[in-house]
DNA sequence: GTGAAAGCGCTAACAC
DNA sequence: GTGTTAGCGCTTTCAC
């Protein structure tokens, strides 16, 4: 590789010295007062042999890597992988970077790769924290880097996140199948898990059902089953109940119960499920959905990381974001 | 931010040199004969204080920085987001970090990326090229930075690239359509692309209809065309040609063919797509797949990008892995 | 066997 | 207004 010209090589092919670039190139030539015609100067050259500051040695100096580390659940899951792309892109309009790592239930794995990125100098992180991961966060926020959580935030720990109104959004979603699509024996199948995003649509589900004198269906399926294990649970809730409508916490369990239904030829067909999702609209039944708002978590999310990277963030940002019901 | 240590800290602390430390750090105790004791000795307190070298100065000085650019399509597409998952994976394995970003279709950006990971000594790039791509990608190979292509390779470039059987793949579904599924009018839906995956799919389309005797209907749809439109375009199609079986020849065509389908109450259930996708087992009718072997992909992709940076690949590897026919 | 010191490319305090 | 220079944290040559 043909090497790349530094600062000082400009300096020295232009006659003058490095600060007087570093300043211009810095967009610091009207405070330092350089003249016009130099800087004009300079800037033609270094267009001219197309010179670009090496970031490493940037950052090296500045102790900023322009970067910020993104940690989700599962990026082969549309929410997530949605949510990382609209990340990735307004990060980028900021100057930013993201550096992104999937997490898949590898609690160990996910600790190391924020260690990772922290040695690395990470600027901020974006994390979708899982329970295994309150005291590295702590960590974190101990050491004053900037995290924002999302999609849940830890019961224990004190920092900014980004979250759906999830509570909300089940009531809305055992509210539709009652009174519209008149369900009357409506499940709830969720995941085993003490995720507060997960407690809330309970709650929300519970408080519906309780209001509308329903009786309570919960079904929790343990994570870690395989996929096989978790359609034959959904089956067995499904008839056990007699279940004419069905809540789903999330997206993929919502695909596993369309395969319960299918492969058993089970007969129900009111189904609603969180986290919107292709597939929805094409299946029979038609899967309607509490569809998150991707778009205005992602921006919630980057804007309150780079005020928290600026330190113009004060206290704490918790937003809660409304969902939107699809009818299918 | 609580001070990091920095590894005069370390030399000073344990009244060493940082030449020492330096070495021991590196494993180099060994070739530069340095006591056991001291050795453990350093590497215990290291350990004890938790010291991490800053990766930044350590890049700045070897001119390597440990991270792969992965430039994908469109990470919401389920064959990228799980082929990047994959890679991600590998990557760390070998102790590489994964700049990840989503292209979408926007070439500018594209470009501005790969120059911006450029500038940030990136070890090597990892590209799902398209059309507008040649210039710069080409600016990256006269300089030597390490590149790997997948999914498909561009024309006039030459450089590694690792891509699937996609003569064989469309050949093998056309064959299933016709022989298995007995079907007489199968119409082949592609993007109006000329990229190399999309026309080994769509010679393999042409060269089995020939040998079997069947006529050739293809539909080229415009990728810019909006959703809608192209379910309209593919309803059209069907309905003009009377086809009784479809071959897709991407995950998202077959998503907006089975809109159509379901919309318009279409009697047409003998479908084939290249990629699979969950959905596929989920709908009625059901969709074969050819399915790529992403694990295989990723790994080669991998493999081959590493061996470019550690400078042990002498030739250029072009390989092409097989697929699998998912029948349904 | 170990240490001093140069230097990777950059920023910015300080000098003039 | 512009230049000199220290230093970010690390690796590595050369000296002892």
């Amino acid at each position: 590789m043909k090497k790349r010209l530094s600062i000082s090589d400009i300096a020295l092919n232009l006659g003058v010295s490095v600060t007087t670039v570093s300043f211009i190139l810095n967009d610091k030539a009207r405070e330092k007062r350089i003249s016009e015609q130099l800087t004009k100067r300079v800037l033609d050259y270094v267009k001219q042999v197309g010179y670009k500051p090496n970031q490493l040695a940037k950052s090296l100096r500045t102790g900023k890597s322009k970067t910020i580390g993104l940690l989700v659940e599962d990026i082969s899951n549309s929410f997530f992988a949605n949510i990382a792309d609209h990340i990735e892109k307004l990060a980028y309009e900021y100057g930013y970077h993201i550096v992104y790592c999937s997490m898949n239930n590898d609690v160990n794995r996910a600790k190391e790769l924020i260690q990772l990125f922290y040695d690395r100098q990470i600027d901020g992180f974006i994390i979708t924290p899982t329970e295994g991961l309150t005291e590295i966060i702590q960590r974190l926020l101990k050491n004053n880097v900037p995290v924002v959580l999302f999609d849940r935030n830890l019961d224990d720990l004190e920092t900014n996140f980004v979250i759906s109104e999830n509570k909300e959004g089940a009531l809305l979603g055992v509210k539709y199948l009652a009174e519209e699509k008149k369900a009357e024996r409506i499940g709830f199948i969720t995941i085993n898990s003490e995720q507060l995003q997960m407690r809330g649509r309970l709650e929300g589900y519970n408080e519906a059902v309780a209001a509308i004198g329903l009786e309570p269906l919960i079904k929790r399926i343990d994570a870690s089953k395989s996929d096989e294990d978790t359609v034959a649970a959904i089956k067995d809730f499904i008839v056990t109940n007699k279940l004419d409508g069905i809540l789903f916490a999330t997206n993929y369990l919502a695909l596993s119960g369309l395969k319960a239904i299918k492969t058993f030829g089970l007969p129900i067909h009111k189904l609603v499920s969180f986290d919107e999702n292709t597939v929805f609209s094409l299946v029979e039944p038609p899967v309607s959905a509490i569809a998150q708002n991707m778009g205005e978590i992602a921006q919630q999310v980057v804007d309150i990381l780079i005020s928290e990277i600026n330190g113009t963030n004060k206290d704490l940002v918790k937003v809660v974001v409304p969902c939107a019901l699809i009818r299918r």
